[in-house]
DNA sequence: CGACTCAGAATGAACACTCATTCATCGAAG
DNA sequence: CTTCGATGAATGAGTGTTCATTCTGAGTCG
């Protein structure tokens, strides 16, 4: 991995904006399949339809691909989430539907999410650069909602906004991740069906304990 | 990355058990630091201070490597792990104790928590084979402690004891892995110190959620 | 309408490079 | 001396990237 800029290369207006996202759609899918290193540049072309050295006609190089998607997808995830965090509602009507929405990722875009949390942990400094601060954005998105919550009196103020709204995005990637390593005899839909009641428990779990804590009948 | 046994393949005893040892020491240093994927087996020989060939004398192959540090360190971590969810102690004093172990995991060995939970992540087959059985014994194991505080009455029966086993674990790789992320213009001690009072928020978060919730002051 | 031209997009085999692994040779220990 | 461990350059496989060539689509002209 060297240094490099992710900005975008190619500039015809013929269809092109369809490829390039055409190109990106299928890096992720082959991406969360295999993880990036185990995934050649021919492997993307193959899934989007295109010749090997068509994506460097999009992309500077199979990095590039990568910030891409970062760039792209987390960008557009902030903008949902900013809309959530910005409603007129009770906070903890909010934070229920954060985490929905972390769970329709989880769910609709598992592909994305995989990608997204497997490559944030890889150390190449060029991620962390473009990774980083986007995701550190939604979480800190996430963290405002909360701190609302503790100045208006709903949420404890003894666990700092940050360290909640980092403990509620990795549970559920917790859950996410063990249920993806769990024993696999059930289908797809079932699974899902219990990630999502296991998102729900979460979430009560974590709220309880945000506002430090409702009795539970 | 192919299928293969992960049998110790070195027998003589002249020192050997020594620098295997070694090896795998240097093994979670580099993989932690660049990761699995753009560490080469020749920089595991030079942090391990053996010829390149030499790796090939104790492991069958750069994989061989990876795998015999799943299955040597999580061993190791659920015998610790194993003592201490038995410990004739009230239940949520132990799940304190969970959270001091994963935490001491976390600041002491973090090299080898990046190790093991970045490679979980990595969806390829042999890892899932020889990687997941043991990390979901070692969630298990914290599972029993709150399954057992449930049976007691002491933590609330309407969230599966999986469930928060999964979330516990996920909340505090989270704040890791935020922690990790976050602006660097800290000592490691500072951070270090940080991580802590973050993972002790997260617990008492954490049990009051599991209490369902017990009204803190 | 069809033929032609031109510019830019797309192609995929060749190329250059990387790196996991091997193995002939040397070194060390008993 | 013999045996076994260690070495590290050579080997071969794999893959990211390049670039000469072909293809495609739009515009112009008769």
């Amino acid at each position: 991995m060297n240094t490099h800029s992710s900005k975008p290369k190619h500039k015809s207006g013929r269809g092109s904006s369809d490829k390039r996202e055409r190109i990106l759609e299928a890096a992720i899918r082959v991406f969360a399949q295999g993880g990036f290193y185990a995934t050649r540049v021919s492997d993307i072309a193959k899934e989007a339809g295109v010749a090997d050295g068509t994506i460097y006609l999009y992309f500077e190089n199979k990095d590039d691909v990568l910030i891409s998607i970062f760039q792209d997808r987390i960008g557009k995830l902030i903008e949902v989430l900013r809309e959530v965090a910005g409603r007129d509602e009770p906070v903890d009507e909010r934070v229920r539907r954060i985490i929905e929405l972390q769970l329709g990722l989880l769910e609709g875009r598992r592909d994305l999410a995989e990608v997204i949390t497997v490559n944030l942990r890889q150390s190449s400094k060029l991620l962390k650069q473009y990774g980083a601060p986007l995701f550190t954005e939604y979480l800190e998105l996430i963290a405002s909602v909360i701190a609302e919550g503790q100045r208006s009196g709903v949420f404890r103020e003894d666990v700092s906004s940050r360290v909640a709204a980092r403990a509620l995005w990795g549970g559920l990637d917790g859950l996410a991740l063990t249920w993806a390593l769990g024993g696999g005899d059930k289908d797809d839909a079932s699974r899902d069906a219990a990630l999502k009641k296991a998102a729900h428990q979460w979430g009560e779990l974590f709220l309880d304990g945000l506002r430090g804590g409702t009795h539970h009948a």
